[in-house]
DNA sequence: ACCGTGTATATCGAATTGATATATATCGGA
DNA sequence: TCCGATATATATCAATTCGATATACACGGT
């Protein structure tokens, strides 16, 4: 799946901007599961423009620069419901962190402890990024499954995370008693 | 973290060709948490032996192809170990499946259920590679870790989806009876 | 007056993907 | 025996995407 189509299904759920959709997938219901940058964003939604599978606006706004506002078409719409019926592809997980974890004997164990407090602190960001959408927005069966799935794999890192975390922290304290 | 790094860093677990390296990243100790293809890995390995951080030997084998085989050099190492000793980057997760399910209401309750199981298909599977590999295999420290690790997360996922997929089965029942 | 932060769009080189090409060897079936 | 499928192995390339940077407006604090 490319950054267009990716485009087109969030403004289905209503219109946006470039920088409005790079925040849904920064800090909103997207963030957890969707990578984008400006980059890729900008680029698709003049292609979408050209194709005519969105419409611009241009938007003044007071205390704030103006912005271009998008909205999917009817045509969009067809595209994207014929893009997101087919089988999707597995999921990609890049973890730089369990890279670090598994070649452990390079690096010293406070450096370990400091990666695995950082991987605790970005899973419980994102834990707190779910409840939040989760009560403020409404977005029906699928943003309930996507929560709720969200929570319960992050909820089970954090819960590995800590016991880890604990196992090293006896570890250290008797090396250090040695 | 580039492919050059992560390459350095399975060789340092021994030596390895360029196709060994890309098995490792996909049915291997690697394949839950790293994703790289052919056409970074190759010029990755080029590079690091131009820079001195590998060396290469060609090998002859009795029923197959020749193979490049690549050893990391001692400078090579302290590269490695420069490189994981930083702070690692955040995990990215991209997952086509959730962007679908957040989408549902374009598609068909059927389209939604081959999705799930496809999706279960995947967790289960890279389940079983993970218990496969942490039996056989023996990794040290490291390994139980990230094995640990994927293994709670995987499994939070499977059991999500289940239930998801129960109540689905639930709601199709009911609307078929109507 | 100046700097930092947030909003907003745009662009560009570098990295990476995904597909394709090429070649060797094994094995099973027509 | 020849053919096709599969596995091993390396390499390359166009298209996509990233990550960084540039530009600009507005606000608030020092």
């Amino acid at each position: 799946m490319n950054v267009r189509t990716l485009c087109l299904g969030i403004l289905s759920l209503g219109e946006a901007s470039g920088y409005e959709i790079k925040k849904d997938v920064e800090d909103g219901l997207f963030s957890h599961f969707i990578e984008a940058s400006y980059g890729s964003i900008y680029p698709a939604l003049n292609q979408l423009s050209v194709e005519g599978l969105v419409t611009v606006r241009e938007e003044e706004q007071t205390g704030k620069p103006d912005k271009k506002v998008y909205v999917i078409t009817e045509s969009g719409k067809n595209a994207l419901a014929k893009a997101i019926s087919v089988l999707p592809a597995k999921d990609k997980y890049k973890s730089e962190f369990l890279f670090q974890m598994l070649l452990q004997n390079y690096i010293s164990p406070d450096v370990i402890l400091v990666a695995i407090q950082k991987q605790l602190d970005h899973l419980n960001e994102d834990l707190a990024r779910i409840v939040e959408c989760s009560q403020s927005e409404t977005e029906g069966t699928g943003g309930r499954f996507v929560a709720e799935y969200g929570n319960a794999v992050l909820t089970a890192g954090v819960k590995c995370l800590e016991n880890k975390k604990a196992e090293l922290l006896k570890q250290m304290a008797a090396q250090a008693a040695e």
